[in-house]
RNA sequence: UCCGGGGUCGUUCAAUGGUAGGACAGCGGUUUUUGGUGCCGCUUAUAGGGGUUCGAGCCCUCUCCCCGGAACCA
């Protein structure tokens, strides 16, 4: 073998180490759970997946994957308040959309309602729970503090007969909301907080998007996922980082039950944030009502539905998941390299066309009037088998505003009176002259062209500093174009003033009425595609004609325009 | 204040007692019918002190700094 031009572009990366994999390495390698591996990626149904959760997402089932196990999508739908179906189906389509399979049927912890409330019993029984009567804020205040010592509540000492009474009470629904709680008999001295008599169950008249009206008592999240974790079998129950308080909790109660297998054990790992972006689900849905940006699939937002509409491809995000790693470092990763990733992908695969975002008319002087030509332009010089297409020309062009100046800057290649440039896969042409209107604004670019030149070579080998895309004023197809910025100025959204929202970027989306080749027509809903010179773009997935910019290329220029300040 | 988790180039991830390396960003060059891509090169880091060791980013110890934790949220 001596050419491989079919070589994968991207190498097959060996999976990364990190403290999860050596983990779970080293637990087969004991013989732990048997040599068995299952994760769970467990979103409360309460609101859209964001590019963190892709992370938990890649990790979850990643995991599973790389050691054969299995991985369960779990909704962990304990809080009937703010929880709805219409999550659910949205979390199912872009964890798909990621291009993971939950393994079997999604499960809920609320099909476990009966096996928690069992085993809440058993505790009960055991003495090691019991009903208390105060209110939430006489609690709070009864478990001190970081180095203040707890205060035991008067109900702690109740038998376990009245106990299960009560819980039986509570049940069946005669009491109440806030009434009682069910709480679990820890330390009210344990330094850690998650000891002092953790509530396993407030009473919620609600209804619930699954269970409906079945239940008036719901498990808190502490006293559901561990003991969710346990019946499904999961052996490594990875979450984030804020739980790590939580996990002598977690294992607490599954020490004190029997289980029906192994017992699950918890690790936690660093969420992913970006700069330049937010991701809590509260500021998230405030842009939205604030109507700062249009919903949840607005190209601006770092929500996964959003993500796609914008052209992120799914496999470069996966790709840059498995690339930041895992850790136990609190961290914030630059947006740029997200969006290298998604150049790197885009730049491989996608087509490229020509089309003008701030038209301004070009003519050519010396072109037979009326007379069209079709042009030859390769489809990606990145990918030969992607072919070539068929690019009407004539002597009326539109050409971008940026790509003429009357009086050139320092360094400027592009159009200028005197100056040649190429028009990609064209012509080179050279400036003449230009029009102005009565303010002064320039309205035709006039040039003429070298007919030795067809297809964009110059016989004679002379050389010019420029191509400039175009399209054909006649055949132009009218585009709508939406220009993305950052959402927030700052790296950090409210890092000077606590505030996020105090960083918002107010112009961070523009609406250009564009003129494109009419090969554009035919893209496929939600494909990318390459403006050449301009960055890549994607149609919406509904069409119409609407392109979003997913990302920008590279901008040799506006680097030299920055410096030149 | 108490408990827990962290601290490696500007950013981020790696180095698992044995040459501190990659990516992004930046800078310079080169190739180029995209000021894109590719290629070559450069700059820059183990928070601080003490200790163990032939040898420490890694182990011990003290100090400093950052993050998380006191919902009937998850």
């Amino acid at each position: 073998m001596t050419d491989t031009p079919d070589a994968p572009a991207t190498p097959v990366t060996p999976a990364a180490a990190n403290f999860i994999r050596d983990l779970v390495k080293s637990d087969n390698e004991q013989g732990t759970f048997g040599g068995r591996v299952q994760t769970r990626f467990p979103p409360e149904p309460n609101g859209y997946l964001h590019i963190g959760h892709a992370k938990a997402i890649c990790v979850d089932f990643g995991i599973a994957k790389d050691f054969g196990g299995i991985c369960k999508l779990r909704f962990d739908d304990t809080n009937p308040v703010t929880e709805d179906t219409e999550y659910v189906d949205a979390i199912v389509d872009d964890i798909r959309w990621l291009g993971f399979e939950p393994h079997g049927e999604p499960v809920y912890a609320s099909d476990y309602f009966e096996q928690l409330y069992q085993w809440a019993e058993h505790l009960i029984m055991h003495g090691l729970a019991y009903i208390d009567d105060q209110n939430a804020e006489t609690i709070r205040e009864q478990r001190g503090g970081y180095g203040k010592p707890g205060i035991e509540s008067p109900f702690r000492t109740r038998t376990v007969e009245e106990n299960l009474a009560l819980f039986r009470a509570m049940r069946s629904g005669g009491l109440p909301d806030g009434s009682h709680v069910l709480r679990a008999k820890g330390d009210m001295q344990h330094e850690n907080m998650q000891l002092r008599d953790p509530v396993m169950y407030r009473i919620r008249h609600e209804h619930h998007h699954r269970t409906g009206d079945q239940w008036c008592i719901y498990p808190t999240y502490d006293w559901a996922h561990g003991q969710s974790d346990a019946i499904e079998g999961v052996t490594h129950s990875l979450c984030s980082l804020e739980f790590d308080s939580h996990r002598p909790l977690y294992d607490w109660y599954l020490e004190h039950l029997p289980l029906p297998g192994d017992q699950p054990r918890q690790t936690e790992f660093a969420r992913l944030e970006l700069t330049h972006t937010v991701t809590s689900k509260r500021k998230l849905r405030q842009l939205i009502e604030d109507g700062v940006v249009e919903g949840w699939d607005d190209p601006r937002l770092p929500t996964l539905k959003a993500l796609r509409r914008r052209g992120y491809p799914a496999s470069a995000i996966t790709d840059f998941c498995s690339f930041i790693g895992v850790a136990k470092t609190n961290s914030r990763h630059a947006i740029e390299l997200l969006e290298s990733f998604i150049r790197n992908e885009l730049n491989r695969t996608a087509q490229r066309r020509m089309a003008v975002l701030r038209p301004i008319k070009l003519v050519i002087t010396n072109w037979p009037a009326g007379h069209v030509e079709h042009m030859t332009l390769q489809n990606n010089p990145e990918n030969e088998a992607d072919g070539t297409r068929q690019v009407a020309f004539s002597g009326e062009l539109f050409i971008e505003d940026d790509d003429f100046k009357a009086e050139a800057p320092p360094k400027y290649y592009r159009l200028t009176p005197g100056a040649e440039v190429r028009l990609r896969g064209a012509y080179f042409v050279q400036c003449t002259g230009f029009n102005t209107d009565d303010a002064g604004n320039v309205t035709e670019v006039l040039c003429t062209y070298d007919p030795a030149t067809t297809g964009g070579q110059a016989p004679d080998g002379r050389k010019v500093k420029a191509t400039i895309h175009w399209v054909s004023a006649h055949e132009a197809v009218d585009a709508e174009v939406r220009l993305y910025e950052r959402l927030f100025t700052a790296e950090i959204p409210g890092e000077a003033t606590g505030e996020p929202f105090d960083d918002l970027n107010r112009n961070s989306k523009e609406v250009v009425a564009a003129k494109v080749e009419p090969a554009l027509a035919h893209t496929a809903p939600g494909e990318v595609v390459q403006f050449e010179r301009l960055g890549y773009f994607a149609l919406d997935p509904e069409g119409g004609m609407l392109f979003h910019r997913t990302v920008g290329l590279k901008d040799e220029w506006a680097n030299v325009q920055k410096r030149a300040k």
